[in-house]
DNA sequence: ACTCATATGTTGACGCTGGTAACAACCAGG
DNA sequence: CCTGGTTGTTACCAGCGTCAACATATGAGT
């Protein structure tokens, strides 16, 4: 909405709404038939426009990414308040990970795809899921609740767990399920995995 | 090789070199950069032969998917052959499934993708991988070797925690790293993971 | 207020892509 | 030998990403 007058040749801020609009068309049509032409005639202007804003599509798709993991940023953060132990955090992040690339699809793909990872930005991004995870596990090592190891080692397989069962769950590899299903699943399998991680004895 | 006499107007068997040039482009090129018509260039062909053979471009990457799944298929049985225990029989196949993933990057994300998913024989084929997972598991828990519980459940986080290490290693989210670390630690985190599968008690 | 460099948007082109239709060569069976 | 179907070729289309040349708006300095 807020298109300012018609005819304007100047568009205000086209640079936010190329990745704004860009987000509705990959939530609309996938990421694979995303074209900047498309993206153009969204917003009423020249096929030529946004190679004033980004240096080709790989760029804009990088700045899609970006916003992409920090909206994801913020979500995991608020879904580890409130918790009430550093395994209920972990558990309730994960959730939430994988709540959010059920409802983002197609964004998700963008967020972690080969071209998007090799930008500084959005590498960093990826590189502070690492940490956070990885804080998270020595708090619960310090507490005793997480058998002793190598933190970022127990991070990446956590992360590799929810990313597998979501990866898995777009591409259909699991057949055709109810969002309801795949969460309550998932809450299954993530549950049993953390357990996996706590100490016994 | 065997080309035969150039200047051929019928190539013989143009289906089946498509699908073996397909692999070896994608394997050189990755899948993004693959085109029909590199691929018909590459056999010095014409670039609407291959509409004689498959309908579209999908259909082609569908027989390249297939191709890979009977491979990774023979790889895995092969893995399980002599084996001591069940649990080292699980982590035999898990390694050679992380080892095919690197080693045949591009094809591995075929093989995966979502527009090769819906047709029938290789949907067919990423459910054979379950089901022999979760047979796996079966026998592994009659063995009283893992923990009870659905199998096919259990299944699918083992292939989740697999299919998550590599996709994340494919996409470089856990940095640059040789593939001798990569394996290593993939040893290390199955290992573990399979380990919170056996029962403690 | 006028000027002018700069930022931003447009137009038109290029080469590449996947896909289709019309035509040509080859192969088989009568 | 011819005739019909299969396989490959040629020519074309629309769409794509990208670039260069051009047009317009903006804002800073006078």
């Amino acid at each position: 909405m807020n298109v300012k007058a018609a005819g304007k040749y100047h568009h205000g801020d086209l640079r936010s709404a190329l990745v704004e609009a860009a987000l509705d068309a990959i939530g609309e049509e996938g990421p694979q038939r995303f074209s900047l032409r498309a993206l153009a005639q969204r917003l009423n202007v020249s096929h030529a426009a946004a190679y004033r804003h980004f240096r080709n599509k790989d760029a804009l798709l990088q700045a899609v990414a970006i916003e992409g993991l920090t909206r994801l940023a913020i979500i995991l953060q608020r879904s580890g308040q409130g918790t009430e132990s550093v395994a209920d955090t972990m558990l309730q992040s994960a959730l939430a990970y994988v709540r959010f690339g059920l409802e983002n699809a197609g964004l998700y793909q963008v967020m972690f795809s080969r071209t998007t990872q090799d930008d500084p930005v959005s590498r960093q991004a990826a590189d502070d899921v690492l940490a956070v995870s990885a804080r998270l596990i020595e708090q619960a090592q310090q507490a005793g609740q997480v058998r002793s190891g190598n933190a970022y080692e127990q991070a990446r397989a956590a992360w590799a767990m929810v990313h597998g069962l979501l990866d898995l769950e777009l591409r259909r590899q699991f057949g055709e399920r109810r969002r309801e299903d795949v969460l309550e699943q998932a809450e299954n399998l993530l549950g049993a995995f953390f357990q996996g991680l706590i100490t016994r004895g």
